[in-house]
DNA sequence: TCTCGAAAGTAAACCGGTTTGACAATGAGG
DNA sequence: CCTCATTGTCAAACCGGTTTACTTTCGAGA
């Protein structure tokens, strides 16, 4: 025979099945004789209820879901991610609500995801790496998934999203390398079409106001490294580099030094997301601290909120930190930009 | 009116509920030309079977698990996870079978998440972080729950397991800096209670024949930190140390620098895991690497097999390879140049 | 003494699928 | 022409819970 089921414990408790049910979910009174009798049952036969029947019954999963559109490639080398993982299970575990996972690579496998977790793996999504006008919102709301977005999303009235200032300590950073002498400053972006790697792009370029030195990276070390490469080769080469990552940045800088360049003398180097190694670099790496696991709690805090039936509202973080550190001489002379040979 | 259901599918195509599952799953003959009206009518509602119900009613619930027992800010720290994470969902994308993640930090609580996997949220579960004696095992076994283990365990008889030699390249790296002359090699290690912590620590050990020089550490920057100034605070200092994971080893080097020592001409530094940041250090750290991904692909395979009714069997990887790198004077990579030279 | 309401429980419907046993229609074999 | 196997479909039971409607008992208030 397999596990005890609700029945089992019914019969040896003496009662039925839906006495049983009453006695632990209390939305019946039961006599203290009889919930005795029930739990003792329950405990000697070592019963747990089927959180399958019990979601089917209840229409509710106590789960939520992530479907992440990610390679598996970059989500293995991705620094925000097992972080904000982390926070997302910390107001999770205390709830006993799972988190469900699902990788898929193709649109219709992602439609596909978001469909069986509307079915019934999940009570709600969270939804990550949106794109500017991104299908999965319109397609959620058809779907009638609660979800919540994380990053800024204009038309966001359904769905309630967490949001942070990326554009302010990228702002404050080419303010600060601006005012140390800079005047070539470059940007490594990520890829345009995710609205962070936008918003940081764009307030690089509110302080530069050109893009001649913004290049379009994808936040893989390879691409930091090219890029980087492209960047040294002109004519009249940057005298700084501001990352959309730090891995792009860790490998811009490593060449950088491997072409015989010292950081931050002849070159400033700054990433994004502080990574928790980055502090540990030599020299130090610039970055700015975004506190994922933060993110990953209050979202799915808010998550829980929205499934419980609370109309959805906008949060806006403040956990955006600009760290200074040596790689763009925050505790040295100010540079003495040169060009190539 | 909610989603559609299998009965809403069935009247419009004016069949009942066991033709439109039998034209599903071709369990039963179905003529072309019901078939093509269940099909249709399907197609127009939208419909899509609840996972949920038919998990209830096949006894599979379309999915595995993970419990980790780490506590969420480790987990954030930790190259390991991601593209482990990563692995198993390369293996599950494919046949749709979701991941289901759950963190406890109690014990009473992870064996409440093992109940919760085993009641219908998965099919079956990947241990991780194994220990010497560990009680999991045992209490699998009891709940009848497939499992898959990763590392090294004795008495594997009834459960399949994922291992990897570990100890070759500790052993390999020990002889290395032997080579090298190094005569005092200090090691710092992760927990004891962990299988792989004790294998690389009795690999070192087997090489050094001293535990002298061993320390024992929690895989966090912190205690890396802290048991570097201890070792370097020994009247005779060592003149190699050989860190359990990366974290510990670039949190050590970057101490040691602070001190006034050169890497690798004072201090000889390897770490392990392989971080894919580490290559990319000054100096580039030497470490091992591991695969995780691979590991995290086969043991999802595996799982799926044993759930599939298969006999456990045991799996050794031959993925560990050490990666000399200049952080102990001898690398394969070409090092970079020394500023201010 | 009679009535009414709350308390404690029961029986059955339901959630949305799968699976099994029964049965009519069809076609092949003897 | 009769039998038997096969094909295609239906009706109902089942998975393991929750929930609703209904019954019985008992004590308090009039």
């Amino acid at each position: 025979m397999g596990r005890p089921t609700i029945g089992d414990v019914a019969s040896a408790a003496g009662v039925t099945k839906a006495t049983v049910s009453h006695a632990f979910s209390g939305k019946r009174p039961i006599s203290p004789a009889t919930k005795a009798r029930i739990v003792a049952a329950a405990e000697e036969l070592n019963w747990v209820p089927s959180s399958l029947a019990r979601a089917l019954a209840t229409r509710r999963a106590n789960a939520i879901g992530i479907v992440l559109a990610r390679d598996p490639e970059i989500l293995a080398s991705d620094a925000f991610f097992p972080a904000f993982i982390a926070g997302v299970e910390a107001a999770l575990a205390p709830r006993e609500v799972a988190l469900v996972l699902q990788v898929a690579s193709t649109r219709a496998g992602e439609e596909r995801a978001y469909r069986a977790m509307a079915q019934g793996r999940a009570d709600g999504v969270v939804v990550l790496d949106l794109h500017a006008a991104d299908w999965r919102v319109p397609f959620l709301e058809e779907l009638g998934l609660p979800a919540v977005l994380l990053g800024a999303y204009e038309d966001a009235s359904t769905f309630s999203c967490v949001r942070t200032d990326d554009a302010a300590p990228v702002r404050e950073l080419v303010d600060h390398l601006l005012a140390q002498g800079h005047t070539r400053i470059a940007h490594v972006s990520g890829p345009m079409g995710y609205v962070h790697s936008r918003v940081r792009a764009s307030a690089y370029l509110e302080r530069t106001g050109s893009d001649e030195l913004l290049r379009q990276g994808d936040f893989t070390a390879r691409t930091g490294r090219d890029l980087t490469a492209e960047l040294l080769d002109l004519p009249e080469r940057p005298t700084a580099i501001v990352y959309a990552n730090d891995t792009m940045a860790i490998a811009g800088l490593s060449y950088a030094r491997s072409r015989g360049l010292r950081i931050p003398e002849d070159l400033a180097v700054a990433g994004f997301d502080d990574d928790h190694l980055s502090a540990h670099l030599s020299p130090p790496l610039t970055s700015v601290s975004t506190d994922p696991r933060r993110r990953g709690e209050v979202a799915a805090e808010q998550l829980l909120l929205d499934i419980s039936g609370r109309p959805p509202r906008s949060i806006t973080l403040d956990c955006t930190r600009l760290r200074l550190r040596d790689s763009t001489g925050a505790s040295t002379e100010p540079p003495h930009p040169r060009s190539n040979a």
